[in-house]
DNA sequence: ATAAAATATCATTACATACTGATACGATGA
DNA sequence: TCATCGTATCAGTATGTAATGATATTTTAT
């Protein structure tokens, strides 16, 4: 494979970005925020079906964020990283002054975590 | 409006991780890593098409990610806030570490950002 | 006044992806 | 062995959004 085209750095940063994108996911990270939890833990700390949570934890575990620790018929999950709770601590400082820019902006929108 | 679901958190941090989960943004950020840039400017470093440029831009502006600056028939586009850059040099240093299963994970394909 | 340049906006299209319900799989306990 | 629990996977659907082409708007130059 010579002439192919390499995945470039900024493809790969959107990926990862992706990876935080979605209310659902960032809902998940949270409540992994004290420690390992199991896929019912985090159905019942989210709301979400089981099979949408499992799905999420798939793409998360994937793409390196999280990691898995099987123990009998429980997958405890766990952030991978240090620095992913320091990307979100440092989103939620840089929100603090953009936040309303970011609630007006009409490009997308993103439908509500909770009561949905 | 009183017994309206309050936009969470969690909610406006997916919304501000969206502005960076596109390669088309993220390589407007990258050109104006170095300073302020016209439209122009950006359309040539990335290729892409002039419209896109300015939809991602205003998108971008929405968010307070980048401001503006006009003079006379031309827009300087600057990235406000250094938090920022500083997100995505985090996210690059996390990059070097998973980028291995962000690469490989089949979730998501982002389209290549360059040869399209 | 007219033309050209720089930018923004709009409608349309195509595609990616989050969610659901059903189901399969593996482990535990009776 | 059988039933149940915890989890993963799959196909189908609906929706959100990035890209395009056309066009409007404002500014500068001739």
């Amino acid at each position: 494979m010579l002439i192919t085209s390499t995945t470039s750095s900024i493809d790969l940063q959107a990926k990862l970005f992706r990876g935080f994108a979605d209310p659902s996911r960032l809902s998940i990270l949270d409540a992994l925020h004290d420690g390992e939890r199991t896929v019912s833990d985090l159905v019942q700390a989210t709301g979400f079906t089981q099979p949408n949570v499992s799905n999420h934890l798939s793409c998360l575990r994937d793409c390196g964020l999280v990691t898995v620790r099987q123990q009998g018929r429980f997958a405890y999950y766990t952030i991978s990283d240090d620095r992913v709770a320091k990307l979100l601590l440092l989103a939620d400082e840089l929100l603090a002054d953009v936040a309303k820019g970011v609630y007006e902006c009409t490009r997308y929108n993103v439908k509500d975590s909770k009561n949905g």
